[in-house]
DNA sequence: GTAAACCTTGTAGCAACTATAGCTTCAAGC
DNA sequence: GCTTGAAGCTATAGTTGCTACAAGGTTTAC
């Protein structure tokens, strides 16, 4: 037990968790982190409990894992004394996930190289790039790229 | 100019195109598909430019440009006497976006794959793949994983 | 005592669809 | 011509994981 007690304001406890305070209060709302303490005046205060926890939260994340997956892993290590393979198991379908996005991933880069390589810099009507996306044919793969999401 | 003129269902175009007629809708709402003629009781049909309009969409898509990009990319295709610059600058921003998030998402797959190979399969105490989350010292790289988004 | 900085709730927005509900229309068989 | 079942219609809400308001209330430092 810290001396302080709960003493860490929103966004004291973002900033060292490296986030936003609308993040913490999210999170509170899915029911990631246990409703806060508040003052006399309603305002949310926190001890370095909630800092752990939410650092472990922004870093699962930052792994890529989903909040449902996160929620499990944080269900998992409130459980010191259960075995580990659940968490090991979720960590290696991410893995997984992970390595099939990176490969389906790579082969988009080369398609993109070839468009982009291959196009003279003329008119539309001639672009490479133009063709092979009207064109499935003029691909490499036969399959699908994958839909390679959110790249903006 | 096809003798069938305008007589494709929504579900016929969205079977030609492998997607679903949600998204054929969807897409007109949004003004990537012109608004298709109805029949005297007020379905959609199409003709067979409509089906090449959609293809290159779901294609462009599947290459991972964003909605917004496929809608320059559509523009362009439709001035086919413009030099493609553009065409061109769309698609290798699009490039280095692949490129980046493949460096990234190799970065986590070898953080994930040190996390898994270290669990020796015990209690959750002494898990390695609980103790790296909560512990980012215990990364190989100093900076954030880059929040791989979305592998479920 | 007051002003700046911070906090509160509730709601709407982002991307790119997907799904549902409750209804209407179409095409084919009899 | 009639019936039936598949497919279509609109409008709206849900998905994921936040982020961004608006319109106020609280805390804190001076």
């Amino acid at each position: 037990m810290s001396m302080m007690g709960q003493s860490i304001s929103i966004g004291e406890l973002a900033r060292r968790a490296d986030c936003k305070p609308e993040t913490v209060r999210y999170y509170e709302r899915i029911g990631l982190l246990r409703d806060a303490t508040r003052t006399g005046g309603g305002q949310r205060r926190y001890g370095d409990d909630a800092v752990r926890r939410l650092t472990f939260i922004r870093h699962a994340r930052d792994f890529g894992f989903s909040v449902e997956s996160v929620r499990e892993l944080l269900a998992m290590s409130d459980q010191p004394d259960m075995p580990c393979q659940e968490v090991d198991a979720i960590a290696t379908h991410h893995l997984k996930k992970v390595e099939s996005r990176l490969q389906r991933l790579s082969i988009l880069r080369e398609e993109l190289q070839r468009m982009v390589t291959q196009c003279a810099g003329g008119k539309v009507e001639s672009c490479r790039i133009i063709e092979v996306i009207s064109d499935h044919q003029l691909c490499i793969t036969e399959k699908s790229h994958g839909g390679a999401h959110d790249l903006g």
